[in-house]
DNA sequence: GATAAAACTCGTACAGTGTGCGAGTGGTTT
DNA sequence: AAACCACTCGCACACTGTACGAGTTTTATC
């Protein structure tokens, strides 16, 4: 009795491809601008097909199913994202600046925020991040599997602030008339009196920037925490 | 030119609802049964009207549509959330027991993940745990907007924690092979010589308590990071 | 140039999805 | 008897990923 195997990408070789009509490369740009365009939703082989003027099930040629497509789009997201020199990093900086980062490119693409923990992450460029944030943390004095927990600690930290965000976004829109909403939740909480007198007292900010702040707040919170962990 | 609003269950009246049949309830009750069992996927309406031996399009008459449904179910969900008494627990213990107790929840309904933030969470249940969390953390010190930053630092991390794992499971099924993961990892890493050399290093653990033990530091860090930002 | 093999394309088909619409049913009130 | 109400539900629409197998083009070998 075996255990379950995963499916990835990275893990079997790709198709010869002596090809001279589409290439892998291709179809995951096409893919790329559609899931910006339209989100993971608006991703499907016939439109992607489509775009690129060829039968929906030609592309299976190039790639076994949806899933390992989209394996392919979601590497391609991480490596958007921009990281200080190792070297010469604090690393507080580089750990910041990745929390950041990463962020960023979430916002960026929304619809990569659905594949988080739903597609294995072994791309080259996912591989990298980690490989170079243990790095840091290590020269910084992290041992053993204190590495792994602090990195944890901050990715969840991301994901868990970004995921509902975009999220939230993608299935309300963008458009936002803020007092309203700001009037909705007050009057959802109208049994909660302790939260109904908040509501009442706080004036209604730009969600943009208090976003920005909460974030920055948990980050700089969290790297107190970590630090704490280090000097013992 | 008025900005969007949102629909939510909880902001219109219900049905008179004088009903012999079918009720509110039992439809929550059945899609719930339904979503444990079969995960947000097996949820459509025609399963839930069979189900309830009914038509599937006749549940329309009790729910606006499918969103609302899970709403509902939704709220039920953040109802099985423990918490200590407010008035005798430090915020520490407050915090702690209730990060524990919702990735716990997360864990036993893996469903709930995929609708955090999707849909409004303005249930009394999920109004009452904000309530309650944010009282205890103005008693503890806390002031201002920073009730509103640590609240969500906390959960931030909780479901960024938990999402990604639950999305995991159940993509890609609940029986591992650990060691042939290992493995697999281990080969995926061959180009980074330091994340390939941890690999070979580090025993293959029992996922589930390591995922326990990262989740206790996580918090401990996060708690003493809100610590820190209390004493100024 | 012939032939075989490999690389590539794609139409069809299946079993499913949420839900708007409008017609129908049975009971209660005027 | 008439009107109203609460409620049920079949049909239809435009979609989805992809297995299958037959067809077409390019390349390699003799």
């Amino acid at each position: 009795m075996t255990g379950k195997q995963f499916p990835s990408v990275w893990l079997r070789e790709p198709r010869k491809t002596a090809s001279p009509g589409r290439s892998r490369d291709e179809i995951v740009r096409a893919a790329l601008e559609l899931l910006d365009a339209e989100g993971l939703h608006g991703l499907s082989m016939r439109k992607l097909g489509a775009k690129l003027v060829t039968g929906a099930t030609s592309l299976y040629w190039y790639v076994a199913n949806k899933d390992e497509l989209l394996e392919l789009v979601y590497d391609e997201v991480w490596g958007e994202v921009r990281l200080p020199e190792s070297e010469t990093a604090h690393w507080r900086e580089f750990a910041s600046a990745m929390a950041h980062s990463m962020r960023q490119v979430i916002l960026r693409h929304p619809w990569s925020a659905d594949l988080i923990g739903r597609l294995p992450a072994l791309g080259p460029s996912a591989l990298s991040l980690t490989d170079r944030m243990r790095r840091i943390l290590k020269t910084a004095g992290f041992r053993g599997a204190d590495v792994d927990y602090a990195t944890a600690t901050l990715t969840a930290f991301v994901y868990g602030f970004t995921i509902p965000e975009v999220a939230w976004k993608s299935s309300m829109g963008e458009g936002y008339d803020i007092p309203a909403m700001h009037d909705i939740a007050a009057r959802a909480a109208r049994d909660f009196p302790d939260l109904a007198a908040d509501f009442a007292v706080e004036q209604p900010q730009d969600p943009q920037v208090m976003r920005e702040v909460a974030f920055d707040f948990g980050l700089v919170s969290i790297l107190d925490g970590l630090e704490a962990r280090l000097v013992t």
